[in-house]
DNA sequence: TATGAATGAGTCTTCATTCAT
DNA sequence: CATGAATGAAGACTCATTCAT
């Protein structure tokens, strides 16, 4: 009987996690993962079949929390508009709170540790969101774009604002709406 | 009297470039990028001291080349649209037709091998594209945003429509044209 | 459980010794330890963190040693004399019958690869030996002499007539009583 | 026609010793030795057929210097005594003034890059003190022994006090005919 | 003689992974 | 499930030496 609160393979997740933010993939050692989680070397290889299988999870694990953030928005009787800036805004500060995931997904995504099926499988995830759009230009409240072109340029933006924000510059409430508009008024019909 | 056209110390840089996109900074050891430079390990160490000196020395390059796109709009005579346009399309072909390019700069960029030195220094070549929009903003041809926000969202537009293209997304005139137009909607007055 | 008579600790330790006595410092590369010892290069770094830890274990280890030979003669009731004749006679044979570790000793004592920590410590083991020659100089049975210059040069004696034996001159035993006369009639009153 | 007052194959060996003495063996790549002697790498090339061979010619040089302290005492009237300490006090000072050659004859002497040659050239130069002694055992006016050993003691007395002075101890001038004074009785009848 | 770019075998060390307990 | 000692291939880097100029 296992009574703590916190499993092993959950601590080897989150310690990796957070190394790999702080030192990189190459500063993170599953020797230093070992010592972190409080575990020996061999009790990761229980866990997980290989650095790389532990790194893949994370991965998913993290495209799961944004699907959460998506799927808060999914049937309710919000406006288009108040929509678009929930999810724009409840991403910002996601990342602004949590800013290992943030560096985390910046380090890894373009790494080949990522296998091509965990990185298909992550993208499943986007659905709602393509509709939401689809739906929108549908209906004449946003402009005629391509689906994947709108979405990458809308989240390359959210994105953009966390960079700036971690890299350290003074993000005021003010200057995200003001980002948050600049999404709005390229899409808007 | 040295006839090469090409110096052993560019072989260096361009192979060691090509690699990093290819296999990223783990998948290219020091002896495969001498091997692949057709030269000694020991020559590369006659010409940089370490492996991170290497990169940054092409990091900077980069730079170097975006610095000269946003140089050739300086001072000409075309419309704050025109220039917004023109510097827009030219990057992104820059990075479509240099896709290894793109890719070590994305690998590299959020890589702490990078020394905070070199990173500012390549800040620096922005200045004239941050005066560009400084100068349409008090023209009331831009709306009014933190400098460094529009320049960061503008550029990052330009980045996912890249990221799109290589990823595989057949990128049409049209679709370059509606995501140039998605930027220009979004600071235009 | 581990029935192993001699550790793997123990025997890279004793032959990094043997090693550096016949090759030296540089004729004793690490792969060539690990080969000699029977065990992995890995192995050697699981147990010292590097080379420079090793070889300035063997160094505290042998001083060890010294101490032992020393405290050997600690309390008991021998004369002036008779002490002065017998620890002359065990540090110079201890040194002829274990070769490597005096030699081990004059190739590394003077190389900055042992800490000044670990020199200083060593030092502390010749604490009994200063008194010695301290109450042997108040009870009027040795010259006033400096304490340290007095140790070092009685030291000093037994080291020359090794290292002669060693170098192959035929040291017998009239030759040492010779040597060990040579020193005591320097320090007697 | 060559009018520098040093040459560039006295600077090479000038420096070698430097830095030998200064860092080790170890420490003193051709590399440095080239860049603190202001010469190419090739240069050294020129003038000596391999780092040993540099290292050999040093140690033979200072190996005439000690032969030259000793000639300095052959024929002139003093007394047995008088040279005695003659010889005791100028070796001394040798190294005391020289410590660089005290600490590079040190690191080197073990050392196995000397050739058994140069070793057994360097050994010849001692045949004057090996008849003062013997002339001296025959007059009655030192102790019966074996000259290697006698010889050998002596001469490591006085590395014992150099090496004392250069491990910061303060030798005074009463320190210094202490020792001298040790020797003495020690072989003198 | 003098230069210094080039060489590549060899050095120390790291680290993902295995396996006996 | 858990441990951590052991493995050994692979990595970054060094350095004595060579050679074209």
């Amino acid at each position: 009987m296992n009574i703590r609160l916190v499993t092993k393979k959950d601590k080897i997740l989150k310690v990796t996690l957070e190394l790999i933010a702080k030192n990189g993939l190459n500063g993170s050692p599953m020797s230093l993962i070992a010592k972190e989680a409080d575990v020996a070397t061999g009790t990761i290889y229980h866990h997980f079949k290989s650095k790389s299988e532990i790194i893949n999870a994370i991965y998913l694990n993290k495209k799961n929390d944004f699907k959460r953030i998506l799927d808060h928005y999914d049937d309710n009787c919000l406006t288009a508009e108040e929509k678009f800036i929930g999810i724009w805004s409840d991403f910002y500060h996601y990342f602004v709170d949590n800013p290992l995931i943030f560096v985390f997904t910046q380090q890894i995504s373009f790494s080949p540790i990522i296998t091509e099926q965990v990185k298909a499988e992550g993208e499943t995830y986007y659905q709602s969101i393509f509709m939401f759009f689809e739906k929108g230009i549908k209906n004449n409240i946003f402009v005629e774009m391509d689906l994947a072109v709108m979405t990458q340029l809308i989240f390359g933006n959210i994105m953009s604002l966390v960079e700036l924000k971690l890299g350290g510059l003074e993000v005021s409430n003010n200057k995200l709406k003001e980002a948050i508009s600049y999404s709005w008024r390229a899409v808007k019909k």
